[in-house]
DNA sequence: TCTGCAAATGCAACTTAGTTGCATTTGCAG
DNA sequence: CTGCAAATGCAACTAAGTTGCATTTGCAGA
């Protein structure tokens, strides 16, 4: 059986980065690069109920794709993990999340992220978090109807 | 003795919230709105040397002063939570807090924090999380002098 | 194609953060 | 001063993440 297109051009990707490519690898780096949001270390195990790995494993896999730039991991207001494809990154990195306080969801908002401060002299930017949290509309109109929490 | 006036007013701040004075909410108070800083649980459980506070107590403490707004509750990108005092909370809201990866500390940037984006309809803003993450001033330097992680 | 080895995985055990249930203590209203 | 709801302490539990070690596997070189 021939691998698909973008299975082969995942499995090049990893190796360009001079580690092995494995199954799990792959298929992580694929879920999450398909997946429309950023999603959290029990998303992804919940996912891959097709390829199961240990919970071990999958921290191990996620940790060497986020080295090698090919997953970014970001942290919600929650403070809970979420992976996302660097594939995607681009697209993720233009905007900002919303995470709703009742159903957990995490949203990609249509906005562009704040340009980062300027730092005092000396200090090296990173990464940054630009996370709004709240209630999305169908857990606001749920709410507003009268259902108690 | 008697109490002096930041102390009664801590306490009288409690009471307005409608739940009762206790000297571990007082103590919390207190510190985190003298603390110049946003303090971890750890860190706030590491200053009440003179007031051993049981661990569970401390994180009912918290969730107390927070459901009451009088502290308020973030999280930087490692996914720590971080208390601060309400009273330094216009302080803390117009700027951002800038977290060094190498030695851990906490700094808070002399920038104003963007402006919420307009959320699409429907969607309650609750809260805001903006926290940058890189290497503090100290240590770039002490990386640049070549000393190993 | 085969083989050896470093890298990756699985497993078990551990740490840390946070939660829950319940018995006891305490703030404070009457 | 007294009663009771609220707050606390304690023990046990869950969830998230880490570490050490034995086993397996990707893949480079023969």
């Amino acid at each position: 059986m021939v691998k698909d297109k973008s299975t082969a051009a995942i499995g090049d990707a990893i190796r360009a980065t001079g580690v092995k490519v494995t199954p799990g690898r792959v298929r992580v780096l694929e879920l999450l690069s398909s997946a429309g949001r950023p999603l959290s270390h029990a998303d992804i195990d919940a996912a891959l109920s097709d390829l199961p790995m240990n919970r071990v494993t999958l921290y191990r896999v996620l940790d060497s794709l986020v080295a090698n730039s090919l997953v970014l991991k970001a942290v919600d207001t929650q403070g809970v993990f979420h992976y996302s494809g660097a594939a995607s990154q681009a697209r993720h990195s233009s905007h900002i999340h919303f995470h709703c306080i009742a159903c957990g969801g995490m949203y990609c908002l249509d906005a562009k992220p704040p340009a980062p401060p300027k730092l005092p002299r000396g200090f090296v930017l990173g990464d940054v978090a630009f996370n709004l949290r709240g209630t999305c509309k169908s857990c606001a109109e749920r709410l507003r109807a009268g259902v108690k929490v």
